[in-house]
DNA sequence: CATGACACCTGCTCGC
DNA sequence: TGCGAGCAGGTGTCAT
């Protein structure tokens, strides 16, 4: 999906066009999106609210509504969301706003997710989530903490959502890379000395797409429907059988790691 | 509790 | 040109 920087991305791009925003109408496209609420409690819930903030928590878009109410927007792997525009075939929901302008949430595969939530489920929903990789209470410790006893492969540790957030498959690769730690080992072997380089890794990655807006292999746009710029400044991410940026290796790819594309360098990742 | 298989969707690319 | 297979940045559920 879009990941962190992704998100966040899109964030500033529809912040601007949805603060203070009167959502006037809403049209729900498809409702399978939906989760935990019908398309008429939807409808119902977010019509006549005033936009309060637009925030990023994690991988997900969060629309503060005046009510005390959030949607959580959770693009999945093809979401993305824009104020104005064109309409697009593959819009999902689109909210008609006081400015007279759109807002849309446009997803080809349709594995986003959208709540709405009242006080009580919200809270219960952020607590579920990791770590913020960009607040400064992300630490060494904080990171070391969070894989702590675990088997599971250091790469699928800090792409679960429960233990850090905003990770996903491409900044998983790359910070490894950064940190020269073998992506398939268990999360528990990972040393302090290592936890350290990795939480700059992961820290150093994730800034660096934000200042690119956010990396398009494929499908990914920001909120003003470009497409991202990182992707030529990935060191590993498809980069199978490139030379190593930093000691020439060819880059090796494998699924072996929950059956998820990872690239790593043999030579550099121990 | 951890892990792996599978499911949810559609579109694109590749090989035959 | 056509067609099926495999693949894609995420994550929830279910069986083991």
């Amino acid at each position: 999906m879009p990941e962190l920087p992704e998100v966040e991305t899109i964030v500033r791009d529809i912040r601007p066009g949805l603060e203070g925003q009167r959502i006037t109408s809403v049209e729900v496209r498809k409702a399978d999106i939906l989760k935990r609420i019908g398309r008429a409690a939807f409808i119902r819930g977010m019509s006549g609210r005033r936009i309060a903030a637009v925030a990023r928590r994690a991988k997900n878009v969060v629309l503060e509504l005046d009510d005390g109410s959030r949607a959580v927007i959770q693009p999945g792997m093809t979401g993305s969301m824009q104020v104005g525009g064109r309409d697009d075939t593959y819009d999902v929901v689109r909210w008609t706003l006081s400015s007279g302008k759109k807002a849309r949430y446009t997803d080809v595969r349709r594995l986003g997710r959208i709540y709405l939530f009242k006080p009580p489920a919200w809270q219960a929903h952020d607590k579920a989530i990791g770590p913020e990789p960009l607040d400064r209470s992300f630490t060494p410790a904080v990171l070391l903490e969070r894989l702590r006893g675990r088997k599971t492969p250091v790469k699928k540790a800090i792409m679960d959502q429960r233990r850090l957030a905003g990770v996903g498959n491409i900044y998983a690769s790359e910070a490894l890379w950064m940190a020269g730690i073998d992506p398939s080992r268990p999360a528990s072997s990972v040393t302090p000395e290592e936890a350290e380089r990795l939480r700059d890794a992961i820290v150093d990655v994730l800034r660096r797409s934000i200042r690119g807006r956010g990396t398009t292999v494929r499908d990914y746009r920001t909120g003003t429907g470009e497409p991202g710029n990182f992707a030529g400044r990935l060191a590993v991410y498809e980069r199978a059988g490139e030379p190593c940026l930093r000691c020439g290796t060819p880059i090796a790819a494998t699924h072996g790691i929950d059956a998820r594309s990872t690239y790593f360098c043999y030579r550099c990742q121990r």
